[in-house]
DNA sequence: CGTACAATTGAGAATCCTCAAGAGCAGTGG
DNA sequence: CCACTGCTCTTGAGGATTCTCAATTGTACG
């Protein structure tokens, strides 16, 4: 099986516009794509690099998804991130070379690895790479600054509406449905990346589900009222539409 | 007045170990002060940038404090960090080209400038320029990880604690005293900051006062027992358990 | 078919917010 | 020097939201 020939990665994935190559030209691409390499598939619960360790590459998600998480001192995690197709991972600890935080598959799935020496060499060969690369980071400083934002200033409601917002753009943005999809993680870990606990979850859900905004049975969500669902995160605003939440075009 | 000639600003700043050039070779720092501009100084409540405007630079803060603060559709402000000197603004822009934040004066003080184009270009010249610009954008996301970690799992007693200790952290490294300063924003953005309101922190740090410790008078903040502050931040991992957290009847 | 885990639901409790009043401080002008 | 004004900060009471705890139902998987 020749399939996953590093060569033939990028030129051929049906991701690569949404992600690394994004703005390449086809050539720089060919130069990237000979720097990838595929890891070994993941299970459900599988560690893809445990905060700490060592980072010697990044990862891109090729299929599936995936939780980070930060664990104190005390044993408490605080989810810091979902991550889906074409979203970069391992992006923290460019500061210290270690992971910042861990990351595990929510269900089975792969990723591209980028080992950090050879983007760095080819940065300097690539101008373009070297803006990539920087937009990318820019890209999640500033996704950073929206969680804090929806952490410091929103009711549970909101944090439940923004959550589902991200994720349907996020899925659109890949070629699925963005108006119904499965929930990868457990109410817990939503629960845990928003701040609140998974009964309050729950019954968020439940309530948008009264309101007649989605519907939800388990971990599948359908969102029969979309601009009632952005009316929730922005009640003044809702009638401009916002784009904050999805990919840029 | 010749001292803020750009050419000898770096080799001659004191924050220049604390700062961008951290890392470099002499002859590179002096290269990257050659594209060093200082600006205009500021006086408190001037904007540095609003959000929204073309980034063409990035900032070092030289002097005084900033604060980065995001605007929603509704008007509501949500702040997303408050910036010492020798700090990077400006970093969350990379990736639209455009600040996705606005950053105003909290007091006078000046920043030095340091045109996009000019870094692009340098870091294909020095390697370990784009090392270390890489360096500091993983350490921007590791910090805004941290502050989604304290916005998502800890009281307002622990969030002023630890919201006190980071800024003990920065001014020791500054050379300033480590358990004595002026806090350089008002309350209500501190409140903003934390996720909390005005009232709150009020009430907060009059209890810190309460117990000990911590000394405050308006804007002057002494720190009385930094091991029990620590302790209020991570009560397990610390030796006295959680009986700190009570108040005296 | 039973077990373990995930999710729902409800009641009571704790934390933090809202609202309101007042105190402290800086700057201004008489 | 004193009031005056405006702002920041403090303090307290009551209330709303979310958490905690507990019981129950639903689902996946051996």
């Amino acid at each position: 099986m020749k399939l996953s020939s590093p060569q033939a990665l990028c030129p051929n994935c049906r991701l690569s516009d949404l992600c690394f190559p994004y703005g390449l030209q086809e050539n720089e691409v060919r130069l990237l794509a000979n720097i990838v390499k595929n890891r070994q598939p993941l299970s459900a619960h599988d560690f893809l690099y445990y905060q700490g360790d060592e980072c010697q590459s990044l990862y891109v998600v090729k299929s599936g998804s995936f939780r980070s998480f930060i664990t104190d001192l005390d044993g408490n995690e605080q989810t810091v991130g979902f991550y889906l197709p074409g979203e970069l991972l391992g992006l923290d600890a460019l500061n210290h070379e270690r992971f910042s935080c861990s990351t595990i598959a929510l269900e089975s799935g792969s990723v591209c690895e980028l080992a950090l020496s050879h983007i760095n060499k080819l940065c300097s060969k690539i101008p373009n790479l070297q803006i990539q690369v920087l937009r990318i980071l820019g890209k999640e400083i500033a996704s950073g600054h929206e969680l804090v934002v929806l952490l410091g200033h929103h009711s549970a409601k909101e944090r439940m509406a923004i959550f589902l917002l991200s994720l349907s753009c996020r899925y659109g943005a890949l070629g699925f449905s963005s108006m119904e999809f499965n929930l990868s993680m457990p109410r817990h870990d939503i629960a845990n990346f928003l701040g609140l606990t998974a009964e309050t979850v729950s019954c968020q859900l439940a309530d948008l589900g009264k309101l007649g905004v989605i519907t939800v049975k388990r971990r599948g969500v359908q969102i029969n009222d979309l601009d009632m669902l952005k009316a929730i995160v922005e009640p003044c605003s809702a009638k401009w539409g916002k784009q904050v939440f999805c990919l840029p075009e």
